[in-house]
DNA sequence: GCATAAGTGGATTACCTACTCCAGTTAGGG
DNA sequence: CCCTAACTGGAGTAGGTAATCCACTTATGC
């Protein structure tokens, strides 16, 4: 590949992954094109229909949740990681809406996402389970329950993004309180 | 207006509810025409255009929830029909993914709403109060976490609509912990 | 009954979308 | 430096959308 076409696939991506977030991932080709300075054609020679630049884009995201959750394996503090690791993938759901219906339509259930989806997953567990030993995880507790509290979080972002954070956030409480051993 | 024009008005609506529940709000005005076996004119001479339908099919299930707050508030077992409300109010949410975009951008904003709304409002609180007051209810808990677990429950099965029901129960056990003064 | 206002269907318009094609341009190896 | 394969822009295509228009039909009050 010519290095200005290397250029350009990347400014296309940036372009884009900025119109998904703030209009979303009905945001025609034209102005993802217009917003890289690059015609149409090329931005269909890298990325061969729609469906491929909404991939790419996630994959870029989902890259910096694996690296999230594999810092917070290593954690000696299993709880307090569980938590903070919960707040930065929900804070990125709230500055990345679109990343929403991947979560839930490819990532959670794609094979073409199983190995990273079993990794991140044996990372979330493992935590959660030294969380529960520890005394400071609600037994009970689950990866399921994460997923569940990340795919609400993420369909808020897709509905309402301008709330997106503050309803995000609110919702966190209340997970935290389900999520925790002593009453409030 | 005449009565054949009522038997039709009423026509598109019922089948503009079933295609938004199985396809969406995207539907086409074609589709509910056919759906409702009246020509696109008839129906956008009685809907002035798309919003208009989707507002009158919105409005249609919203009283229904009105009147499911109206019952539950003259219970005298505020914290089991505070429960049951919310149920009744989320299986409704499950079956009807299109009301989740009304319920947040319009019934919780627009003042066109304003006296349905806090009708709403009154009962519900009305009903969280003498449920903290019975001690069944964790102080604390507001109108807006209802509000919350709604909007979480619609996102989703606008998100989902196939999966909608489990997760929003799913989800309704969380926020159940998370209500309740008793730690399980 | 029947006059007529109200109602109707579907072809049509205007517009927006994803995607294709091709004549012209440019990077970069030899 | 220059040849050529790679790359590019933007006009054009196909197809789907909401909304309009108008010749025709029907309900209903008298």
């Amino acid at each position: 590949m010519r290095a200005d076409a290397e250029r350009n696939r990347e400014r296309i991506i940036e372009s884009a992954s900025n119109l998904f977030d703030d209009i979303g991932t009905s945001v025609s080709l034209n102005d993802i094109a217009a917003g890289a300075n690059v015609g149409i054609a090329t931005l269909l020679r890298r990325f061969p229909d729609k469906q491929a630049i909404i991939d790419a884009v996630f994959t870029r995201d989902l890259d910096l949740w694996l690296a999230s959750a594999g810092r917070a394996r290593t954690s000696d503090s299993p709880g307090m990681a569980f938590l903070d690791l919960v707040r930065a993938l929900l804070t990125n759901q709230a500055r990345h809406p679109h990343c929403a219906d991947l979560v839930v339509h490819a990532f959670l259930r794609s094979k073409d996402f199983a190995e990273q989806r079993e990794t991140f997953r044996a990372d979330v567990e493992s935590l959660v389970n030294r969380g529960v030993t520890e005394g400071v995880i609600r037994p009970g507790t689950t990866w399921s329950d994460l997923v569940l509290l990340m795919e609400s979080a993420g369909a808020l972002a897709l509905l309402d993004p301008h709330h997106a954070e503050e309803k995000i956030l609110h919702l966190l409480e209340h997970f935290e309180r389900s999520f925790s051993v002593i009453p409030s």
